[in-house]
DNA sequence: GTATCCCGCCAATTG
DNA sequence: CAATTGGCGGGATAC
């Protein structure tokens, strides 16, 4: 009842609760349990109340990490946060052997386009003797085609991006550069905005899982990622950020369309809110209260990591060294200087195209 | 303004 | 053919 009434004044509809991050953080905290060993899509959809669209957008992306591992159909294996080391070992070395840092011989920076095939042996674990792998002599054509996708698709897309950070030196990576070097060739505008979308649905879900951070670069200013996980012995990442929001998992809300409470529209509002406060869903919903502190509040993925809360599971000490450390560059102070900011935009273009090149290329080659 | 990035159309694949 | 997958980018939000 609540929300209805409160429903007179608040957004109604607030982007942030949607994102990636916050579902991919109520995916984990839904399979992330014992005796689970598979995930069905339809199962995820319905439980966390999304559209299918977007378990695949989160589905693809945990996959290239190891989280989950393609089953068959509709089926997924859940392997957890402990299949992540390997899978991030496993895709270093992956990146280092093959082009990825070698590849900038030329003057266009490209890591990217790696065929992902020659060695192509990929698999993470032994056993799970799997997909589409239809051996015998001929695979040509079927084969390319097939491949040929899956060049492009957010699974790749996600595993070079993980391999720029393991295998550049660059601590700092903006979307930018990023998706200038996972480019390749293609430097047209449109191109490269819809790789920097796509690199943004990543960004998300890993920050959500504190694979990475986001921050800004020093003398630029840009916004940046950094890696958090150390691909050493241990990984300090485990537990994802708790749950924001009160405690449904559910991400029943209202579509992009915020409509005046007032009018009509009124019937699919509703609708939504029952739901909402249905939650009904089976006896799993993992409940865990979120004192509305409205500090602790975590709202998207985008926030800096927060100490606070004494956490359930106090294995993170690890983490403080390195939320330290980002402090400072994540309270980078922010003044708005006229001039200053005016004379930056006129150099804006120019720098965007040298600096990301630049320091892409650079970076990356460096390391070999 | 700029940085983010949700949403869902619709093409490609599968079954 | 229907169902699954999942590129892709328009345009709404967040800051």
């Amino acid at each position: 009842m609540s929300i209805l009434e409160e429903s007179g004044r608040q957004p109604l509809y607030c982007r942030k609760e949607k994102s990636l991050g916050v579902l991919c953080t109520n995916f984990l905290n839904l399979y992330d349990k014992d005796g689970i060993t598979s995930v069905g899509l339809d199962d995820a959809a319905s439980k966390l109340g999304v559209e299918r669209r977007r378990i695949y957008d989160v589905v693809n992306i945990l996959e290239s990490v190891g989280v989950v591992a393609r089953k068959q159909k509709n089926q997924y294996f859940w392997k957890g946060y402990d299949a992540i080391p390997k899978a991030l070992e496993a895709l270093k070395e992956e990146g280092l052997k093959e082009n990825f840092c070698a590849s900038s011989v030329c003057t266009s920076s490209k890591v990217s386009d790696e065929k992902e095939n020659g060695v192509a042996s990929d698999e993470k674990e032994n056993g799970v003797a799997n997909d589409v792998r239809t051996e015998g002599q001929e695979n040509s054509s079927a084969r390319s085609k097939a491949e040929n996708k899956r060049e492009k698709s957010l699974w790749l897309l996600t595993k070079n991006f993980v391999k720029l950070f393991l295998c550049s030196d660059m601590e700092l990576i903006t979307l930018d550069s990023a998706a200038m070097a996972l480019l390749g060739d293609s430097h047209n505008l449109t191109t490269m905005r819809t790789k920097v979308r796509r690199l943004y649905d990543i960004a998300n879900v890993f920050s959500s899982m504190n694979l990475i951070e986001k921050t800004h670069h020093p003398e630029s200013r840009r916004p940046a990622f950094r890696w958090l996980a150390t691909t050493g012995t241990t990984l300090n990442l485990k537990e994802p950020k708790k749950r924001s929001f009160g405690t449904d998992i559910t991400n029943y809300a209202f579509k992009r369309n915020r409509m005046e409470s007032s009018v009509s529209g009124m019937s699919t509002v509703s609708d939504n809110i029952m739901r909402c406060q249905n939650q009904e869903n089976d006896g799993n919903k993992l409940k865990q209260n979120m004192q509305h502190t409205s500090k602790n509040f975590v709202f998207g993925p985008f926030t800096p990591v927060n100490r606070s809360v004494t956490d359930d599971s106090g294995n993170k000490s690890l983490n403080r060294i390195q939320e330290v450390q980002s402090l400072a560059t994540t309270c980078y102070p922010r003044y708005h200087n006229e001039a200053v900011s005016d004379l930056f935009g006129h150099y804006q273009e120019a720098w965007k195209s040298w600096y990301v090149e630049v320091a892409a290329k650079e970076k990356i080659r460096k390391v070999l």
